[in-house]
DNA sequence: AAGCGAGCTTGACACAGATCAAGGTCATGC
DNA sequence: GCATGACCTTGATCTGTGTCAAGCTCGCTT
């Protein structure tokens, strides 16, 4: 376990409008500029250095986030160590919600994240009475179970091969939403995480990428990799 | 794939107190007694036999279910025939949100089921101006999507004597809700689903009850099993 | 510019769980 | 009451992925 530190920065006061890139797709996309003016004063704006906890799996759960700029881990432990990452987060992306009054996983940053943070009170406080609001959380949970019931299909059924193309598949159509379509996919996070969030261990994703690469289906760059055939790329992600 | 024939029984009209033993519950249990009046004249109350489709992945999601009575085996398919079953749902559980319009999932029952069926259009424009519906939908997809979170650390993480011991653990924990605390764990589902569902061969399984046998941590009986040492057993699930 | 360490790749070998094959149990229908 | 078929168990063998162990690359520090 890494050590995390503590958030390097918070810029309360700022205007949201400055920040969000993304406020399209985030969960205050959809407010009237008056509602959001209020909304915007219930949030603390928190920068993120690499590799900080911005909230732990069974801590109260004072807090909700939406992240605004950077990549997230979101993940699982078993009490032996064992790690399974149950998502990456990106821009637009809303955290924190749990059953309880706790969270059920851990987010922290991979690179440098900004987010919005609100506390629970007052943020369920705004959203009680309002319906669009209300929806638009509907809709983000719904998206989350989802893309985690897809998850649930590959990690059970799913050869290492199709996992790792299934993945790459799949995270660069999340880029896509935000960055346009790119032959170049970034893979900020490190080998050891694809490995926990496919169920596999380092040196099969390493071996994976490899195959890909010599079977003239990928070409691994530094910190990325070049889909050099999406046809039959997207072949071996569906079947 | 089994053969899937088509509802036995529409029974419309009837009062959803005479049927609803889970009222608290499902998504209506918190409907103020007027409310819950117009509620219910938008449902249908459906019933269908052993193993009947309720509806299938990518079909137009025009209805959600709220499952009354029985037990609903929830599944996706890799185009090659591999199933992983996603979820069993219980009386109580809500059916059928998707993201997009079409279901991302298929659902049929296991032994016979009721559900109170509602059509898309009319269940958004009664709920989209009642903040209590919205919650309660925030609330069951929440804990939704923590089961699901929870399900993939068990299939990405755990081995094979790990995983059917926390889907015991879990599945007499939903029963309990249900029907209080029981020595025996009855398991309407057949060992392929449990399988299916673990990401595990059916061989597997089989083998791993016997073993958890052997052990004197279970005994077989026909349609369940009777949890020997909870204790012991807890502790495999957990770790 | 040399040394260091984190992250990644590669190879040899081991093993958990898959696959293949057979046989058992039990409810159902004729 | 016997044949049938669905479901489950057990055994033998195979294999995909894990484990263990080296060595490589590259950026950072001094």
């Amino acid at each position: 376990m890494p050590h995390l530190a503590y958030p390097t920065t918070t810029c309360e006061g700022f205007r949201c409008e400055t920040h969000c890139a993304v406020r399209g797709l985030a969960i205050c996309g959809e407010l009237a500029p008056a509602e959001h003016e209020e909304f915007e004063r219930l949030a603390q704006h928190v920068r993120y250095g690499p590799k900080e906890a911005l909230f732990s799996e069974d801590e109260v759960a004072d807090s909700v986030y939406s992240l605004v700029e950077g990549i997230a881990r979101l993940y699982k432990l078993l009490p032996d160590g064992r790690r399974q990452i149950i998502g990456f987060a990106l821009p637009g992306d809303f955290l924190g919600m749990a059953p309880g009054n706790r969270y059920s996983f851990s987010a922290d940053s991979i690179g440098g994240v900004t987010v919005c943070k609100f506390f629970r009170g007052p943020f369920l406080r705004f959203i009680e009475n309002r319906p669009q609001m209300l929806l638009r959380m509907n809709e983000f949970a719904t998206r989350e179970l989802s893309l985690a019931q897809d998850q649930m299909l590959l990690l059970g059924r799913r050869s290492a091969e199709e996992k790792v193309a299934a993945f790459l598949v799949g995270w660069r159509e999340r880029l896509a939403r935000l960055e346009g379509v790119t032959k170049t996919v970034s893979l900020p996070m490190g080998r050891q995480d694809i490995a926990d969030f496919l169920g596999l261990t380092i040196e099969t994703v390493s071996r994976t990428f490899t195959k890909l690469e010599r079977e003239k289906l990928i070409v691994i760059v530094p910190d990325g990799v070049r889909v050099l055939d999406p046809k039959r790329f997207d072949a071996l992600a569906a079947a």
